[in-house]
RNA sequence: GGAGAGGUGGCCGAGUGGUCGAAGGCGCAGCACUGGAAAUGCUGUAUAGGGGCAACUCUAUCGAGGGUUCGAAUCCCUCCCUCUCCGCCA
């Protein structure tokens, strides 16, 4: 949520880093409902003063022998009575302009950072490195290098149709070394990360409303969550939402931080609007299996985590000899609570194709804000900054890895890191 | 699901209509004392919003929301949460 302050005192700071989105907006009818509210604001407290006046001077007048039932004190109770009217009117005018306002900011993404280069869509992203050398095809016996679900299929890992049965399209049923391979990803990672000192977390995966407000999902893509109608409770879309309300509504004290987390969780996603894209395989499901990443740092810091976190991230795909690039978004393709976004892309050697496999994010106090999380500094409390990365997405690794690693004899190598985990270093669909 | 108890400041805990943002204690910070520390003493120590360059000041907040009253932590209503016991259950 964007500060109300700053929308008061400068309005066409915010409209003029909103349309580096793309997002045109005019505030200045917002402007006037927040400054109009403190107008009132004003006018209340002095009523409610002179109120707190009168009650007081009656307890005095009474304690020094006037009859409560007086002349006196009836005036008094008369002035006490006019002005409790008047403030009463004056709250609900308050109320119902804060609600407005709020109702309004809530709907406002992120202020891209002043690094976030400008852009209008995906087009602009720019490319920041690449790591690793993209393997292309074909097989040395010249036939073509499979696309992950090709070979997840064959070598029976999942099963795509009685996943149908089970619950819809878009779900996946992992099976034998399908399964143990994912589970093998998320200890992987979960130890890697726990190592650099992530303290491990297993949130609650359905979440609350006010969760999803804080980080950012809702009110604005409620479509985009499956939600369980009678309970006020949601399957969160990603571990960011429990994440971030795990601290929600506190002051950390500043010795604290940085807090790094790193948490597995399922995460689910409606996938509205999505018909026909990525059909096939893992990479795009209505249940998929993450590991996310966690910051709260002081303002100063987040910069500098920024760059730490996704280097963690880059860390696991490099441990997994998995090539990929680095992509910074820019101002165009943000998501809506990020003020500035690293996304890394593996390489899918069967598609022949980068696809993303992690989102690293730095939402500056945005998050903060919402979700009214703290720390002290010195006197004052200020807002912490938040950040997010994937570390990484199970499913995609997955298919990066079987695209990878495929051999003209049918098996897929695994990276030595990998071997403790799974243990065997090859997948032959045995088992 | 049934029965009972309870929600007060960072923590413990007092407070059943009047000047209470709230006694007392703990903790924490500063100062004094000390060679240094402990102990002791003194002082200070909630959050949010508004006004002011500032000192400071106003308002709200005793789980949340509503009500009674000139005045509510205290009385009334609704809701939420926690704990204990019973039942059920992975």
């Amino acid at each position: 949520m964007l500060d109300q302050r700053l929308l008061r005192d400068d309005p066409e700071l915010i409209r003029r880093q909103l349309s580096r989105r793309g997002l045109e907006v005019d505030l200045t009818g917002l402007q006037q409902i927040a400054c109009q509210e403190r107008d009132l604001e004003e006018q209340r407290s002095a009523l409610q003063a002179e109120g707190n006046r009168i009650g007081r001077e009656v307890g005095q007048r009474i304690q020094a022998g006037a009859r409560p039932d007086g002349p006196e004190v009836a005036e008094l109770r008369e002035q006490g009575n006019r002005i409790k009217q008047q403030v009463a009117g004056l709250e609900e005018e308050e109320k119902a302009l804060e609600s407005r306002l709020r109702h309004q900011l809530l709907e406002l993404p992120n202020l891209p950072s002043a690094q976030t280069p400008d852009g209008r869509s995906e087009a602009d992203n720019v490319v920041v490195k690449t790591w690793g050398t993209p393997r292309q095809g074909p097989h040395p016996d010249g036939s073509p290098l499979q696309e992950h679900w090709q070979i997840a299929e064959r070598l029976g890992l999942v099963d795509t149709e009685r996943s149908v049965r089970i619950a819809q399209s878009r779900f996946v049923t992992l099976l034998g070394q399908g399964a143990r391979l994912e589970r093998a990803l998320i200890n992987f990672m979960l130890d890697r990360h726990n190592t650099a000192g992530y303290r491990e977390v297993m949130p609650p995966i359905l979440v609350n409303t006010a969760s999803l407000t804080a980080s950012g999902q809702l009110p604005k893509f409620a479509e985009e969550s499956f939600r369980c109608a009678e309970d006020d409770l949601w399957l969160t879309p990603t571990a960011e939402v429990p994440l971030t309300s795990l601290h929600r509504d506190e002051v950390i004290p500043a010795e604290q931080l940085p807090l790094r987390y790193a948490a597995y969780t399922p995460c689910f996603r409606r996938e509205a609007g999505s018909y026909g894209r990525d059909t096939r395989g893992l990479i795009r499901l209505h249940q998929f299996n993450k590991v996310e990443m966690y910051w709260f740092t002081r303002p100063e810091d987040s910069q500098a985590a920024h760059e730490q976190l996704t280097r963690d991230a880059e860390g696991v795909l490099e441990a997994l000899e998995l090539p990929y690039r680095r992509i910074e978004l820019c101002s165009g393709d943000l998501g809506f609570s990020a003020a500035r976004t690293y996304d890394l892309e593996v390489w899918l050697a069967g598609a022949g194709a980068y696809r993303e496999i992690s989102s690293c994010s730095t939402c500056a106090d945005f998050q903060a804000r919402r979700a009214a999380i703290r720390f002290r500094d010195g006197k004052k409390t200020r807002l912490v900054h938040t950040l997010n990365g994937s570390g990484l997405a199970i499913g995609r690794t997955m298919a990066a890895l079987l695209e990878h690693g495929q051999q003209d004899d049918g098996c897929v190598r695994l990276p030595p890191s990998l071997i403790p985990y799974f243990g065997a270093d090859r997948l032959t669909g045995a088992a």
